[in-house]
DNA sequence: CTCATGTTTTGAGTCATTCAAAATAAGGCT
DNA sequence: AGCCTTATTTTGAATGACTCAAAACATGAG
């Protein structure tokens, strides 16, 4: 893993990019995201303790929101499950979550038409954007 | 508010229909989604406590779970808010919520086609349903 | 190197929801 | 009509996700 502090510095960037101070917790927070791309808080927090032994899940909340509320993050909160948060934030693409395990991956846009973005009858709203879930069993969970 | 008898039997009707008991808490859970169509279970527990005195959120959540269940009533999770329960559950809607007031209305499928059952790539998954949320003002909070 | 400001730590509290055991009521049966 | 089984509600407690606020601390501009 002597990687790492190359993929440190690039992540330092991208923290610097967006105008907030580059702190070790940010960091840490970032390449979890990095290994595994939709991923909740308490995740979050289990999968960096080791390295940052004196963190919290509130400093984690912290840093999710000081991200999120720069771009640098998405959140996103399907049914069922504490909020996630992914890096892909410039397009807006869809999920597609597993109804039994929970497993979340990307979908992109049905290709040739903004598909539901126009609601057939909006009672008067003033449409903003529209957020796509699909539900079904993954890979996995077919077999099983 | 003499109708509240023919409505509290038309209520009665439809919980028996779907297999399960007929009580005090249950009649009085479902006037209140009635009343307010999309509604979380704290309010629903201040809609009904003038009227019985001896209820908890603790029962309200517990008829909400069964009616649920016997598929008397939707449950909708929208990002930012407690789940809502809705009557409508025969037929495939989505919703449109005021991303400044949490209102919350009814959207039909748009009309043609089924837009977004098809995820351009579903990495393998096998597609179950699709939600689709949209987001805007409403029109009470456009003026505003 | 220093200092102002932004971040994290620490500790506590809230809200939505779930669990489990005891008390109670519904409605089929006689 | 009244009883009894079983579903349902009550009561009390606990959990998970998240927020708030004050005090300690580190970043990076100067």
């Amino acid at each position: 893993m002597t990687t790492d502090v190359t993929d440190a510095a690039a992540l330092a960037d991208s923290i610097r990019a967006a105008g907030l101070k580059v702190t070790e917790p940010r960091v840490a927070v970032l390449a979890a995201i990095e290994r595994e791309p939709h991923i909740d808080a308490g995740r979050i927090f289990r999968s960096i303790r080791s390295s940052l032994p004196g963190t919290s899940v509130q400093a984690v909340h912290g840093v999710l929101a000081a991200f999120s509320q720069a771009g640098l993050l998405r959140r996103i909160e399907p049914a069922h499950s504490p909020a996630l948060y992914e890096r892909r934030v410039d397009d807006n693409h869809h999920h597609i979550v597993c109804s039994a395990c929970g497993a979340v991956e990307d979908v992109d846009c049905a290709v040739g038409h903004s598909p539901c973005l126009v609601p057939s009858s909006a009672s008067g709203f003033q449409v903003q954007s529209a957020e796509v879930n699909f539900w079904g069993l993954c890979p996995n969970c077919q077999t099983a």
